[in-house]
DNA sequence: CACAAATGACACCTTTAGGTATTATTAACC
DNA sequence: GGTTAATAATACCTAAAGGTGTCATTTGTG
C-alpha cells in the first residue's frame, strides 16, 4: 500500500530539479543534494529521460532538465513510467475473474479510493511540489550548476 | 500502489472460510477450493494462526478455524499481519524528517487518502465479505469437510 | 499401541526489485 | 585533434518476497 523506492526516488529526483526548471542538473549535483546511491541515481536518470520526462544533454557541462514545464508534468506521468501498474484488473482481492454480477461489499469501496487516488495523481503537478522534503536539500540549492552560467 | 500476494491469499482464505465460519476447514480442502500453492498455503495458515486470526486444531479431522465471528475480524487486522505497514513513516516521498513547517502541496492530499483507505480498511470486517470472488470458488462450498459431520 | 491424517518448524530454492561495475559514446574547450 | 567531463548501454550482484521440500509433532480411531 505504498510507492516503491524507485518512484520515491523519482519524485525527489523530478521535485528537486523543478526548483528551477530551466537549468541543467548533472548526475553528481544530484547525487550531492538527494540521497539516493549514485549508480541507481544515474540509471534511473537515464530511464526518466527515454520516458520522455527529461531531457538528457551528453558531453561535457552536460546533464538533465525537465523536458516539458514542471505545470505540464503531473505525479500520474511521473508514476506510469516508474511503477508499473496494472490498470485492468484491480480486484482487492487478486482475482481475475470475478464473475458476480452483484458486487462483494469492498469492491465499491475499494473503486472509489482507487478513483480518489487516481484523481490526485492526475491533478497534482510538479510544479506545485516545487518545495518538497527535508529543509536541508532545498537550501543548498543554490549552490547548482548551470549550463549557461 | 497495491496489497502484496500474501495480503491477497489472506483475504481469499479468511473470505472464503467466513462463509461458514464455525466450521473447521483443512489445508487441502481450502487448496482444492482456492486457488493458492499447496506449499505457501499451509506457511499462510500457520501464519495467520500464530497471530491469532485463526485457530489451529492438529492431529487427525484437525484443521483451521476463524478464531472470532467474522464480523469482529476487520480488514485492517489482517493486513496488519499480512503487510508490513511502518505506521510512521507516510511521506509520499519518501522523506523520514521532512522539516517544513508548512507542509508541501501534497502532504495534505496524500492524508486524507490515507485516512480514508484506514478507514475503510477499519470498518470491514469479514462478515461483509462472505461472498467474494467468482462463483466458482462459492458453488464449490458446500462440499467442504467439517469436523463435526 | 499403531496407523493415518492433519498441522508446525525449518531449511532451501526462485524471481524480482534494488543496487554496482565496466566499458562505450558524446560534446565543450584548449 | 586530444583531453576531459558528462551520459548510454549492458551485464552483473544482493536482498527480500514468493514458493518448495522434508521431517517432526499432534490427535482421532480401530
Ligand atoms: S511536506 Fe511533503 S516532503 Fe514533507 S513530509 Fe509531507 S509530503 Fe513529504
Ligand atoms: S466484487 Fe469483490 S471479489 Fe469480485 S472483483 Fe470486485 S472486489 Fe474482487
Amino acid at each position: 500500500m505504498n510507492f516503491n523506492k524507485t518512484t520515491e526516488y523519482s519524485l525527489r529526483i523530478l521535485g528537486f530539479m523543478s526548483i528551477e526548471e530551466d537549468k541543467i542538473y548533472s548526475a553528481e549535483v544530484l547525487n550531492e543534494n538527494l540521497e539516493i546511491p549514485f549508480r541507481y541515481l544515474r540509471k534511473q536518470l537515464t530511464k526518466l529521460s527515454n520516458n520522455g520526462l527529461l531531457t538528457s544533454y551528453r558531453g561535457k557541462s552536460g546533464g538533465y532538465m525537465l523536458s516539458k514545464p514542471s505545470k505540464e508534468i503531473t505525479l500520474w506521468d511521473i508514476i506510469e513510467v516508474t511503477e508499473d501498474i496494472d490498470h485492468t484488473h484491480q480486484c482487492i482481492f487478486g482475482f481475475e475473474d470475478c464473475a458476480f454480477g452483484q458486487r462483494c461489499a469492498i469492491h465499491h469501496k475499494w473503486e472509489k479510493i482507487q478513483e480518489a487516488i487516481n484523481e490526485m495523481l492526475k491533478d497534482t503537478t510538479l510544479e506545485e511540489l516545487k518545495r518538497i522534503g527535508p529543509q536541508r536539500f532545498i537550501s543548498q540549492h543554490n549552490l547548482m550548476l548551470t549550463k549557461n552560467v
